[in-house]
DNA sequence: GACTTCTCTTGTCCCGGTTG
DNA sequence: CAACCGGGACAAGAGAAGTC
């Protein structure tokens, strides 16, 4: 790792770099990744990856992809089959388990994942799910995104260069840095913004001028988001990553939905979405309790986004939620929402809206 | 066929960032 | 600078699946 050490602040023990290329944290980065909030790739348990990673067959995300290859020459065994193989023959594995994870990647390398999925499974500091859905709908397509990270990365000015490197990249306006006694350790500091400095991923922090930036997006993200587009070998895993499987855009209805219930989802809805109209528009919506039939959390909270306009699923319950709903031992959380009065809705009341939105 | 292991899910708590 | 909000980490348990 390249980047400054851990800052002393956080109790956790950090590689100065990123997860993914820090050994011990390597299989916390991968089970992040195809975790059910990221890509979603199932029989992959933390316990699990550190098998595929001692025996050295998966070192990134995309490697997992390789399972579903199958350039055979002729003879013998193509690479995926070699892979399955080699997971079969782990201990703890077997030929059960093994196919079941390869079907789970190959359902996962059909189906993509929306954009923002895929920037939570990147790792990024900082960037959970919360961060990475402002960052996909504010850029909307996944080149789009990988635009703004490179951009970003041709930073001539990282934060940590001495001010005498920062003069010399920026003649023109020199004297504007002069005062070097400003603690100036944020990347988007005033003086920064004033002139044509350059400023790192203008869409999210905004420019000053005809770009307002996105709220809920700070200096700690963005200095986050910098490290990780500078660091080349991040950044390869990324594309790599994006090579083995369709991400779609977020201003689109993604195919994830399509899934749920095995029911289209057609164009014009996409353009419902951003509607106003939406029985959740602009709220965030929290669940507690069970849900009836076997629809999980993970989904109702897609459908309260994709489906009913809610802006953000968080887990607890505060003044600024917008609706609580509450299934079956529904606790804590609906006694807040009652006392904090805010709007509350069983989960039956919730599955009739999804319903309906789902026969227009 | 029994045992082990992992998955899947929810609730609670706390830290940290953002915001005004 | 203070309050608020959100996310992540942690814990626990029930259930399912797979291995041997």
């Amino acid at each position: 790792g390249m980047q400054g050490q851990g800052q002393g602040q956080g109790q956790v023990l950090r590689c100065g770099g990123p997860q993914l290329f820090c050994p011990p944290r390597k299989v916390g980065a991968l089970a992040h990744a195809f975790s059910r909030t990221g890509l979603d790739v199932t029989g992959l348990s933390e316990a699990r990856l550190q098998h595929l990673a001692n025996a050295t067959l998966v070192a990134t995300p995309a490697d997992m992809f390789e399972i579903l290859d199958n350039d055979d020459e002729g003879n013998g065994k193509g690479k995926g089959e070699l892979l399955l193989q080699n997971i079969t023959d782990l201990p703890g594995w077997g030929p059960k388990s093994a196919a079941n994870l390869r079907s789970s990647v190959e359902r996962v390398a059909e189906n993509g994942v929306p954009l923002s999925r895929f920037i939570y499974s990147l790792g990024i500091r900082h960037i959970g799910t919360h961060s990475s859905n402002l960052i996909a709908s504010a850029y909307g397509s996944l080149s789009d995104f990988f635009l703004a990270l490179d951009y970003s990365a041709t930073s001539p000015l990282p934060p940590s260069l001495p001010t005498e490197e920062r003069a010399s990249t920026e003649d023109s306006g020199s004297n504007l840095n002069s005062n070097s006694d400003t603690n100036s350790n944020s990347l988007v500091s005033d003086e920064d913004l004033d002139m044509e400095v350059f400023v790192p991923f203008p869409t999210l922090t905004g420019n000053g001028h005809d770009i307002e930036g996105v709220k809920g997006i700070g200096p700690v993200a963005i200095e986050s988001l910098v490290a990780f587009a500078q660091n080349k070998a991040l950044i390869a895993a990324a594309k790599a990553l994006a090579q083995t499987l369709p991400v779609h855009d977020t201003k689109k209805l993604n195919h994830s939905q399509v899934d749920l219930n095995g029911n289209n989802v057609t164009e014009s809805d996409a353009t419902l979405l951003n509607q106003a109209s939406l029985p959740f528009s602009g709220k965030s919506v929290v669940f507690t309790g069970s849900l009836p039939g076997k629809l999980s959390r993970t989904e109702a909270q897609s459908y309260a986004v994709d489906l009913l306009g809610a802006k953000a699923t968080p887990s607890s319950v505060s003044k600024a939620t917008g609706v609580v709903v509450i299934g079956e031992k529904g606790g804590k959380k609906a006694d807040k929402a009652r006392d904090l009065g805010v709007r509350t809705m069983t989960a039956d009341e919730f599955l009739v809206m999804v319903k309906k939105r789902q026969d227009e």
